[in-house]
DNA sequence: TTGTTTACTTACTAATTAATAAGTATTTTC
DNA sequence: GAAAATACTTATTAATTAGTAAGTAAACAA
């Protein structure tokens, strides 16, 4: 049970997200752990082996935030999630899909796929959840929850983006209003 | 007006927005101009010139399209600027924003400068018009033009990023999406 | 206790990177 | 026609990069 493995997950995910991926180097994390490079090549002997360590990282977390707030209220729900592109945002990173997105064309074939996979459960679930509570007439939106998921989504992760250009205060903003545009 | 001094930044525009910054290097340029790297040095001394080039560019080509649409409806120029961003996605580009939003913590101050610039005309520029729209009646929507401009900015430019992963499909829907939005 | 696995270090390679200095041919300017 | 600017090339540097091979010390397993 490599603790130090876990780390180099946390460590390459924060450069990952704060740098870019194509910004940051092994001697950044060996650095930061105080170890030797190759070190890290023992965990990860490659860099998309731990971009792949670093998105099984979110599936998983992504899973463990789904059902921990599945008892809730779906309005609770999608408060929930873009209460976590707050703490994305305030911590001055940016979400996992835009890193890659943005990088995509350099990215191994292998690791779009998992990108890919991991984006398109959270786009699902958000759909879900928008759908459920349309149902129980807890949400209220034009067109299909697919389309409204996304602009939700898409919102989201280039405010965290557009934060660092253009500062916070169109954030809070941003998701006042899509609450607004949810429950009026 | 040595015409080479353009090309180069056409290509960097392309590599820095289909590979990423940090993910091309001079000698992409150099070897698609079939001159030496040396040669790419002579008119941009150093990347970030080439950046602050590539910037500057889409500067003045906003500004052209500022003008170009400025004598039609509030509602043409926001469909154009919309039109705008389905050819990036089609070309499988992302926007200049977001190609350096993702990787600005790893970008010079003084470009971080010139994007936080060229961005804020943009938004203004957005919010501007939608606030005429809404005055002549040509456009709806509720909450400020400001966030609604941020709302729109943002479905696009992440929309062209979200396409690359999840394919083209829900980039359409978005788009027509906010045509309803501010139309209905 | 012996052997094996784990988690490293030391030491190295090959490639790529951004950048510079010095030289050259062509064109432009006075 | 001489001087100077323009647009390069050749040649080189220093730094960084991802990655590997071989060795080692400690923990663990049979």
């Amino acid at each position: 049970m490599s603790s130090t493995r876990e780390v180099i997950i946390q460590l390459g995910d924060e450069l990952i997200r704060k740098k870019g991926y194509n910004a940051f180097s092994y001697s950044d994390i060996a650095k930061a752990l105080n170890v030797k490079n190759a070190a890290i090549h023992y965990h990860f002997p490659t860099k998309p082996d731990l971009a792949s360590g670093v998105v099984r990282w979110h599936t998983e977390s992504f899973d463990r935030f789904v059902k921990k707030c599945s008892a809730k209220s779906e309005l609770v729900q999608i408060k929930m999630f873009l209460n976590y592109y707050t703490s994305i945002q305030l911590s001055g990173k940016v979400c996992i899909i835009g890193a890659f997105a943005t990088d995509w064309n350099s990215m191994e074939q292998h690791i779009q796929e998992e990108v890919r996979e991991f984006t398109g459960g959270v786009i699902s679930w958000i759909s879900e959840t928008l759908s459920n509570g349309k149902e129980k007439n807890l949400l209220t939106f034009s067109g299909s929850p697919k389309i409204e998921a996304v602009k939700i989504l898409t919102n989201m992760f280039a405010g965290a983006q557009l934060a660092r250009i253009t500062g916070n205060e169109d954030f809070s903003g941003l998701k006042n209003s899509i609450i607004e545009q949810i429950t009026k």
